[in-house]
DNA sequence: TGTATATTGTGTCGAAATGACTCAATAGGA
DNA sequence: TCCTATTGAGTCATTTCGACACAATATACA
């Protein structure tokens, strides 16, 4: 973890209520201006960027607090979220993050602080509407802001692994679930969506091809024209259908072996 | 967790040296008498049984945890293991279970003891070679053995659950990787390799279109004939060609989209 | 010794999916 | 008016998939 949505004396006395050694990081895509981003928080102690985190309550579902510290850094209430892996190494270096915290918050802990101690974090990821989003930095940053997946900022220990194992898990998870509608506005051009894949496979696909296979999928409905003001064609438009791709979620696109 | 591979005065002083509140769960698969099985503790309390399990360390790293509390259970130690997923309800109910525990062993915990504290669980899986595994009982155990999956005896809490999930996973795997080169001998007919599919899939298989595709991946090897003793036709024996078989693991076995 | 039975190796066949293309239509810029 | 980028639609050869057929054969049993 690096952050917290908890107020600032939790740092003290979080071994009270909260769970100790263990944190969360959340990996929150959004899609804007035809590219994947990120939603990053910059530290104030060192301007290095970092996931929104944060702790667990001791009596606290991990996929609540989950929910909670995505929440407190976009508003949001109602997303996909999923765990997708644990990072344990022992190595997880905090330690020189946590002074500048500590310093900026005008706090002193001693090292054998629950805060101070090693932590492992669970990284969960979200696939959110760029729009609905409106950014909340926390008391430790200076700024919360979406950052180009493929153009990462410096980032602190760690998290730029997190980032590239979260779309690991993503690829993964294109071969058997939807992705999508929870990324793009209501209506949006079939080259949206392509986008959203070539981003996370990290390789270009054949436009006539995927329009093929995404439709065959039966999740999309055609909707009118939409005229860019692009000196081209004009798209249609498609919209996902709500029962056919929850569907869809549940019982995977298709069945391998 | 429910197990340790720590002497019992850990459980006295195990804040010490060792990370509070995770706890590790492996789920290690065999086969055997053409079926796939799970190895399992008993417990001394209740006779229920429970995954193998353990804690973490504090200066440890969470593979090779993992590694560790599996090696104690199988003498194993070159093994697939990997991460799944982490069980983190905050009504894991382990509290019953902990007080037969600690009666078994003699040992009196105030409630406040980190051991009587919430835990979440780690699982990992493991693929492993029947014959070679020697189980091994701990202090709280009455022994160590495996078990159908497909016919588990009554577990400790969220257990079978836990070997569910795993099982998910293990679904999910087969569709990018290879398995097999640790749950069989070094020479195999067909035929096994296509039990270990149907079990995890939870459905049959044809068997020619599973041995046409199998074959495709390029990772097997044709042996002489095996007889079996069996009335009827001899089956040939198949082994792994490592080198493709480790090139497809890290690879994986078809691109997707 | 001969026949029955279960299981294996091999192959066929149509349907479906895939990858690499072509080409006309068209929205706006030069 | 012509140019250019992009779209919608479609072609076609190749590969993969699912379901099934059939002969070969190792042993049991009559």
């Amino acid at each position: 973890m690096t952050n917290h949505s908890l107020p600032s004396n939790d740092l003290q006395d979080g071994s009270v209520h909260l769970l100790p050694a263990v944190s969360i990081d959340n990996v929150i895509f959004g899609f804007h201006q035809n590219a994947l981003t990120v939603l990053l928080l910059q530290a104030k102690s060192n301007q290095k960027w970092m996931l929104p985190g944060g702790f667990v309550g001791k009596e606290e579902d991990l996929d609540t607090a989950a929910i909670r510290i995505l929440n407190a850094r976009t508003g949001l209430t109602d997303v996909f979220l999923q765990q997708f892996h644990v990072f344990g190494s022992a190595k997880r270096n905090r330690k020189e993050h946590l002074r500048g915290v500590l310093q900026t918050l005008g706090i002193e802990l001693t090292p054998e602080s629950w805060f101070m101690q090693r932590f492992i974090t669970i990284g969960y990821y979200a696939l959110v509407n760029y729009e609905q989003v409106i950014p909340q930095a926390d008391v430790t940053s200076l700024t919360c802001a979406w950052q180009d997946v493929s153009q990462l900022p410096p980032m602190l220990f760690d998290h730029e692994a997190i980032i590239d194992k979260a779309l690991q898990a993503l690829r993964l998870q294109l071969n058997y679930q939807p992705i999508g509608y929870t990324l793009l506005p209501k209506e949006f051009p079939l080259k949206s969506l392509q986008t959203i894949y070539e981003t996370i496979l990290g390789r270009k696909l054949d436009r006539s091809n995927f329009s093929r296979k995404i439709l065959s999928y039966g999740i999309l409905e055609k909707k009118e024209k939409h005229y860019s003001g692009a000196a081209h064609k004009a798209p249609f438009l498609y919209s996902f259908k709500e029962e056919t791709y929850f569907k869809a979620l549940q019982n995977g696109l298709k069945k391998e072996f």
